[in-house]
DNA sequence: CTAATTTGTAAACGGCCATGACGAAATAGT
DNA sequence: ACTATTTCGTCATGGCCGTTTACAAATTAG
């Protein structure tokens, strides 16, 4: 006789859906679509097995899921087993599409990606944006937007939401950019600046750039730490499948964790900050280099032509990530570590002192280091895929909305 | 038109009961009994107004759960509002009870709980157990334990589980303690060679510790770092009100946090670790005290006295403490900070440095450290806790057992 | 061509919560 | 003192939902 360790939180606590029985039908239907969505094509009997429940109240969900467009029907499967064959299922093509929308420092990028996980419209917009008021750049955004939405809507898709990547942070609202410093906006709610057309959410870009890593990469376990370096060096923490936001929605501030404590100042007000020496301006200055705007080419450059002093500088900035990474690691053991954004296209130079540091001092078994492959795309796949995850965690959403 | 910052994990993925009518009984039972646990005593309407039910519904379901001996009915109440008054709920002194351990270095401990959260039994056995094996040292809890449920049985209430909290790491699977260093056990199941009479659940004491903090700690937080200083030093990350564990069960390794990187060498192969600067050994060392069985007394013994040497490596093991715990909240933004166990009671000498560093670096708003008041009770009673809670999270359970 | 197997659906069933009504027990007003 | 009002707990009814059972359809094995 064993009892689990204790883990669970109390019940009803984080439920979003009362417990009642249309709630459990709500979240009958997440699950068949969830079950569908994960293999592709499945037959009602396959979905059944799976999901746990009879053949019979399957085939009811998904009625209820055709009839709203989420679900669409294959046809007969062509099986070599015995009995009836079953006819597949699949996610449907034409339905709600989520919007997702960058807002970078030097590019705006919007793209549309359908129930199906496929990217079905984009639209990109070059131009530095460093330092230009917020109304001016959401408005091409917005443009962009549009544009976007129409070229779906012309291929049957709706509109379901709109998720907005930033490099800042953002207040547990979801809509108010608290301070984006590449971008100088203190305190700006987007939400007032964009047409109230759809239902939106803002986000930093490296938690979408982390929830991309882990519903799209390949492999990537539901504990990872995902590291990315855009504006200053920021991680985001995922735990059993979900972010991990903090108290106040500061959680994965790494850049600001101490690797050498009589290190120099830092503007945070502390001292010898990992930012001092795996920031962006750490590792120029360092490096000998001018600023520019294709920072992370140009480092790649050098370092592939066999600049020394640039190979040490990375070298230096991979020990000082491989030190803030042991304590992070040694807190949290995830499963994994994860690099992105900058950091994938650097890595060939950042890994080896990194791992040699966390190997070398982490108590337990070593944590694996990754690198993303989805590199800048992460954000704006991450963010419109946000918008597809929340139609099949609770499909209902749709029907309340026609 | 606002979508929520996306958290939700796919549906029925964390969830433990399937999504059927049984289930959604079960889980309504909980919050019923969960409901009337959290107010100490509540009428029927109460409930229902509480949870979201109607008064029909919840009186069927606190039927049940007085049937099963959980819940008791005191009598109408005295209020002064106008209209017929209702009939106060209680949870029952008088039903399953939670029996917790403790295997401590110099110590063993077990006491009863039950569901009221009340200690209705206790049992100690001081002596020295460090080398000792397991077998005779688990013989000895055994008949501790014998005793505490004969005492509780007399008092009718009957062990609804045993959960042991041991001074070491334990597997993921709840029974086998992996190493604990102070009583030199390695790989040791404890679930064999205790009697197999109950369900059985065997914890890190810090982890329980934390657990003892998020239940009876009052104004504790869901969010919050429990640190505690046992053997070595560890944490607990408790988020949104539960454990984080970590992939392996490694999670909370404070005490290997790095903190001067070129530091000295630490038996786990790191250099510079936390434990190195504000583990026992290193703060004896650093106060010139010779090892001794009641260290925390000693040391704020010494300190209370004024003993410069011993205040000193105090305050520099705070220090230490506040470096590693900047990187910590950095990356975690918890609510707050508790230091539990035997730095609860040297608090007076660590805090001062400890939030100089902490709040001097942290990159966000400073994060509040409060002092556990549980003392060095925390382990035992979130150990008997846990087992309470098991009961309240799914009180169907007695019902099979019975 | 028959037996076996599997799929999808329909009808009957049972469990569970909501609804509405009612008696019981208190207060407030006259 | 008596009535109106309010609130509580319960009962009967109804609707929703998944299960059970049965059956027709479609395929393979022999």
């Amino acid at each position: 006789m064993t009892a689990p360790l204790h883990e669970a939180r109390p019940p009803g606590a984080g439920r979003a859906l009362p417990d009642t029985q249309q709630g459990m039908r709500r979240r009958n239907l997440a699950r068949v679509l969830h079950a569908v969505s994960a293999e592709g094509s499945l037959s009602r009997a396959a979905v059944a097995s799976r999901i746990g429940l009879t053949r019979a109240a399957v085939s009811t969900l998904v009625d209820e899921l055709i009839r709203w467009g989420l679900l669409e029907e294959l046809g007969p499967e062509r099986p070599g087993r015995v009995g009836r064959p079953g006819s597949a299922l699949a996610v449907s093509g034409r339905g709600p599409a989520g919007i997702g929308a960058e807002i970078g420092v030097d590019h705006l990028a919007v793209c549309a990606v359908d129930l199906r996980g496929v990217v079905r419209a984009r639209a990109v917009r070059h131009g530095a944006n460093r330092g230009r008021p917020a109304a001016p750049v959401v408005e091409e955004l917005t443009e962009l937007v549009r544009r976007v939405v129409a070229e779906a809507e012309r291929e049957a898709l709706w509109p379901a939401g709109l998720a907005v990547a930033v490099p800042g942070l953002v207040a547990r609202d979801g809509r108010t950019v608290v301070r984006a410093p590449n971008l100088d906006w203190h305190d700006t709610d987007l939400g007032a600046l964009l047409p109230d057309l759809w239902p939106l959410t803002v986000d930093n870009e490296a938690n979408f750039g982390a929830l991309a890593e882990l519903w799209l990469g390949e492999g990537t376990p539901w504990d990872f730490l995902h590291v990315s370096a855009e504006i200053g060096i920021g991680a985001a923490v995922v735990v059993d499948g979900g972010l991990l936001r903090g108290t106040r929605g500061f959680a994965g501030e790494l850049g600001h964790v101490p690797v050498r404590p009589d290190g120099p100042l830092c503007p945070c007000g502390g001292r010898g900050c990992l930012e001092q020496y795996a920031g962006e301006e750490a590792v120029l200055r360092a490096a000998g280099l001018e600023p520019r705007e294709d920072l992370v080419g140009l480092l790649a450059e050098c370092a592939e032509q066999g600049d020394e002093s640039v190979r040490a500088a990375l070298r230096d900035a991979g020990t000082a990530l491989g030190i803030a990474l042991t304590g992070a690691v040694n807190l949290l053991d995830p499963e994994a570590v994860v690099l992105g954004g900058a950091l994938a296209g650097l890595s060939p130079w950042l890994l080896p002192s990194l791992e040699t540091e966390l190997t070398s001092r982490t108590a337990g078994p070593p944590c694996p280091v990754t690198v993303s492959r989805l590199g800048p795309e992460g954000p704006l796949l991450g963010a419109a895929h946000s918008v597809v995850r929340g139609v099949l965690d609770d499909p209902a959403v749709v029907a309340e909305r026609s």
